[in-house]
DNA sequence: GAACTCTAATACAGTTATGTATTTGAGTTC
DNA sequence: GAACTCAAATACATAACTGTATTAGAGTTC
């Protein structure tokens, strides 16, 4: 039984966010350029005639889909430095953070997706490293936050290390994926604390 | 002026050689599923049927790609073993070991998408898997190799910081390629040394 | 050099994608 | 509730790719 009979502009954002879910399924599963627009129409439940009646192109709409979830990691970050946690907690935060970004496989693998697009596409590209740069920028705060209340002091710019970190994340967390035999979740874990505690408490002045 | 007519051999294995140098260029550029067979034919200078007079599909021929990259890494790699280098020299190696292999970045990309396709392809992820653990083991090697020479003994699984190393150097290697501007060379570098010496000479026995 | 062989070109048949133009029908307006 | 509007379906015209089956011709064999 249809709960309500929706407004027109109800239907249409459902149907824009219909094919958005879809399209975040079926790139992630067979990749952008596999991906057609009507596969993405069809697994949405509609036709194709409703995907071009919402987006203008299928990068259009993969760019929307990165946009929105960039906006929800960006909104999830804030919350974590306005939430004035412990050192403990922050530490915490820091290195599951990236993890959480990622929380469902899809996602990582829309962002690969997306990573080699803008090597490709230079206005897409543009558009990529406005987004990555925030996020990096976003991450060396955090880093900066996070040294001023450990009383340290970083021998480079906190910018580079946020870099360094989301490579590592990253890098890890495709091995992770891809063969989670060869590397439990504890010696991930093991491996990334190392790497930060060693080369952050390596700079403590005293 | 033809230098020498061609053995019927000579002649096969020159098309099989272009066609693979074709297809390199052309997955680079476009992606693996975005590259048609036509494409990498013509870009060769043959057409489809010479394509299929050599590999079975693109599948097969992309796979062929990747092993023959990955055995001149190993050969490389094992060279370095052999030369007998001082510990600084070692020390450079390793830093810069892994920007070699992608020396040219169409090698960058190409393993990009073997990553991807790793993740929806069952078959193909068992392949690239090995060819992963393969040289995960030597940068392991390396790594005790190095630690060995420094009188170090590492605080974990020496493997372990064989994936840290690769992911890390992976993803640097990216943010150089995709913004070149924002982490120059010098950054890159001081980067990695200082995550590297922290890392490794953190655990220092004495 | 005639008969043979195998590489690569060509021809073919089928499938799938694209974007636009047009139509249908569920919501909206009065 | 009749006229209207716009979201989504349908129809259409092209274009591209796939793999196989067949053919042409450059090497090979004797």
């Amino acid at each position: 039984m249809p709960r309500k009979r929706l407004t027109r502009e109800e239907s249409r954002e459902q149907t824009r966010q219909r094919l958005l879910d879809a399209a975040a399924v079926m790139i992630a599963k067979k990749g952008l350029s596999a991906t057609s627009v009507e596969d993405i129409a069809e697994n949405a439940g509609y036709t194709r005639g409703a995907f071009y009646s919402n987006f203008n192109s299928k990068t259009d709409l993969f760019i929307e889909l990165l946009r929105l979830d960039h906006q929800n990691i960006q909104e999830d970050l804030q919350k974590l430095l306005d939430a004035d946690l412990s050192v403990e907690d922050l530490q915490k935060q820091l290195a599951l953070f990236y993890a959480q970004c990622y929380r469902d496989d899809n996602n990582y693998v829309i962002w690969a997706e997306a990573r080699l697009q803008a090597l490709r596409d230079t206005k897409f590209r543009q558009r990529m490293n406005a987004l990555c740069l925030e996020k990096r920028d976003m991450i060396a705060y955090f880093i900066e936050q996070f040294c001023k209340r450990m009383n340290m002091s970083l021998p480079g710019p906190a910018g580079d290390y946020a870099l360094a970190t989301i490579a590592l994340m990253d890098g890890m967390l495709y091995f992770n994926i891809i063969m989670p035999n060869e590397l439990p979740d504890a010696s991930a874990e093991s491996v990334l604390s190392t790497m930060f505690s060693k080369t952050f408490f390596g700079s403590l002045p005293a």
